[in-house]
DNA sequence: GAACCCCTAGACAGGTCTGTCTGTTCCGGC
DNA sequence: GCCGGAACAGACAGACCTGTCTAGGGGTTC
């Protein structure tokens, strides 16, 4: 088994965070279902607090690159590949288990933006954001900063609609209206 | 005082609970701050959960007053009026304490769909977007629906990103999009 | 003045939480 | 075969949690 037990607690962890919360998920769970002594957790991590940065680090790698992939793989043409983001939150929120973002959740419970954790959420969405800048920068229009800013508002608000009001064709109203966002940014140039 | 004993507990707790999330504001620091007995808190409500609904309740209610009455001050004319829901988002944001939507902070700590307490969250959101409707209606536009639709995600986006990344301009950049969108929709009928 | 009702004050039960500590067991490298 | 490091198992401390219980205080209304 190449997977350390560290990794097995960030993972185990990170399942639990996302579908009971953070503050609600004792240690003592997190132990049971990974299968590791409680003394080897505190061996790889100081505090609960560390653990949980673990996994959202690890999330922060994870989840990007998946998404990325996905863009990348769906389409070489820029604009579709911006559009396709809404194709892959479409699966996101269909997939078992979905409970939102877990950066939105977490910043969420850790509310106050100087904790680490508030930060570690605010940090994963400022990176994201840079990609999808990139790609808009190879569409020909007139502000690409506006325009990333706004397909970023559209996901985020789609995130958080399939979140708490059920999923059901929310991604796809969201692309809808960046088509129409870009469309108009596009008649720049 | 015409203030009863119950009110001031849903204030405090109503406070408390977007300072510092629901699970982690314990009941003795509400009754402490509230300057309630035990005993009083629980003649009121059988248990936590319930004055945690009873906050939300009376939230939902004031928020959406709030709101309306302040896009509807702003201006007559519908474009407007939905437009000038992103200047109220604006000073929302700006204003001291602000730590995200408490109804999205509810949905991320009670995550299971079946919850009271989501669900809560997920009638507000959808009693909101029926008075944004009401006013998309009012403009002569194809798909007031779709329209409002967009609207809503550019407010939760908008939301959640000042709630995580800080509230710099975020909301003036959601107007802006919904600018767009509206005269994008209008070029029917 | 007595019955009534809401409130206060705080002890208490029973559970959960994080983090520490002790002692044992396993396993790879020498 | 032996040594050292890592993991296991689980008791334990100390704090905090929700919710119950008892005992009494202070108005208001008959």
């Amino acid at each position: 088994m190449a997977e350390s037990r560290k990794d097995q607690l960030i993972e185990t962890a990170f399942r639990l965070f996302q579908a009971d919360g953070y503050r609600s998920t004792g240690i003592n769970r997190i132990l049971d279902e990974a299968g590791v002594a409680k003394q080897t957790l505190y061996n790889h991590f100081r505090t609960k607090d560390e653990l949980i940065l673990a996994a959202l680090e690890r999330w922060d790698r994870d989840s990007r690159q998946w998404l990325v992939d996905a863009m990348e793989a769906r389409s070489d043409d820029p604009r579709e590949r911006l559009l396709a983001l809404f194709d892959v939150l479409d699966e996101w929120f269909a997939s078992a288990g979905f409970r939102g973002c877990l950066f939105v959740n977490a910043a969420a419970e850790f509310g106050d933006p100087e904790d680490p954790i508030h930060q570690a959420a605010a940090d994963h969405k400022q990176e994201f954001r840079e990609y999808l800048l990139a790609q808009a920068r190879r569409l020909e229009v007139d502000d690409p900063e506006a325009l990333t800013e706004h397909i970023a508002l559209l996901m985020e608000g789609a995130i958080v609609t399939a979140q708490v009001g059920g999923a059901t064709g929310v991604a796809g109203r969201a692309r809808a209206a960046a088509e129409t966002l870009i469309s108009a940014a596009g008649s720049a140039v």
